[in-house]
DNA sequence: GTCTATACAGGGATAGAC
DNA sequence: GTCTATCCCTGTATAGAC
């Protein structure tokens, strides 16, 4: 790597994240050091604190802007005509999303014991947010008499448990286009609400 | 903690895996260190190299040994008559065998990365072999025409990762028994197969 | 904005006394 | 069988030069 010349205002930043993100995911938030940050950024250890508090924050700051995003990608999908419409909807949504983008979601699931108590709150408070979406959409299907669900709370943890698991197994060069997976995945899911 | 004095042959080896088993699945495996696990059981961290070669075998054999027991345990429940007999007898299985050892299931998970790649290799073996049981169930359930799975593979996927999702939310202090959770959990199996 | 240099704590692992 | 002492490395984070 060639030495860095001038001044990268404005894009350093986003690259520290970047590279945060990748080798937390790859390796783990504790196996990772700063001084590895850096040497994928092409800078040095001490550079990396202009643009984070400290490594804490980079993990926080990274699986808060995970959620957000998540939360803001749903709104963005438009409403389904009833249960069964939304229930698909946010089934093709989360594979997906998640498949787009797996080392934040990696990070999200694997790293919840690394976040210091004050950020886990706020991070489990935003991932509760995103399961109410799903629980809702089977709370009103039962209430309809569309959806066989005797417990909702149950039903959301074993679907989104389900749903998440694709992104351990489903690899681009497999068997299975995207398309596919999803398909087959909506089929699983509104059999298991007896849909 | 008081000083300890006499020998203790026999007894410290298995304090020591349940110390790292304890301690792994709180912090995971890099954040802990080997002087965390030698004051939990109670001597100098110098005195593990006395039961494991060092850290990394020690995690190695924490899973290896949690991978062998899932096998033998499941060898032992009886054959169930029929496809959704088995399938039945698996879920309750799983479900039963991994709410017991929280723990070993959440390392054998999170710390795949954590080991090195010939290590890697034996344990996600012994992983294949236990998605070879349900698998085979979903294969013989389909050719006999009493489930509707158009991807056995897929299905296997979804369905282990349903079920051990169980560990991530289930409290003995929660709403739902463990019997209740296991019929619970039955019912989606039995519907997402289309028995 | 990035560098070098450094402080200071803690890591895994080993040697040799008891 | 366990202890103390130690080696050597790496960790996070900061200070101050350029």
């Amino acid at each position: 790597m060639a030495r860095k010349s001038g001044s990268h205002a404005g894009i350093t930043g986003p690259r520290v994240r970047d590279a945060a993100e990748r080798l937390f995911a790859r390796h783990g938030y504790a196996a990772v050091s700063m001084r590895q940050i850096a040497a994928e950024v092409g800078v040095q250890a001490g550079a990396l604190y202009l643009y984070t508090r400290d490594k804490q924050s980079l993990l926080f700051d990274l699986m808060q802007s995970h959620l957000r995003d998540l939360m803001q990608a749903w709104q963005a999908v438009p409403e389904g005509d009833g249960p069964a419409a939304r229930l698909e909807a946010f089934t093709r949504f989360h594979i997906r999303h998640h498949l787009a983008r797996p080392d934040a979601v990696f990070i999200a699931y694997m790293e919840l014991r690394s976040l210091e108590p004050e950020n886990f709150k706020v991070i489990e408070a935003l991932r509760k947010r995103y399961e109410d979406v799903l629980e809702e959409i089977l709370r009103d299907g039962a209430a309809a008499g569309v959806f066989t669900v005797p417990d909702t709370k149950l039903a959301t943890m074993a679907l989104i448990a389900m749903l998440t698991g694709v992104n351990t197994w489903y690899r681009d060069s497999g068997r299975l286009s995207r398309d596919r997976v999803e398909d087959l995945y909506c089929d699983m899911v509104r059999r298991a609400v007896g849909a």
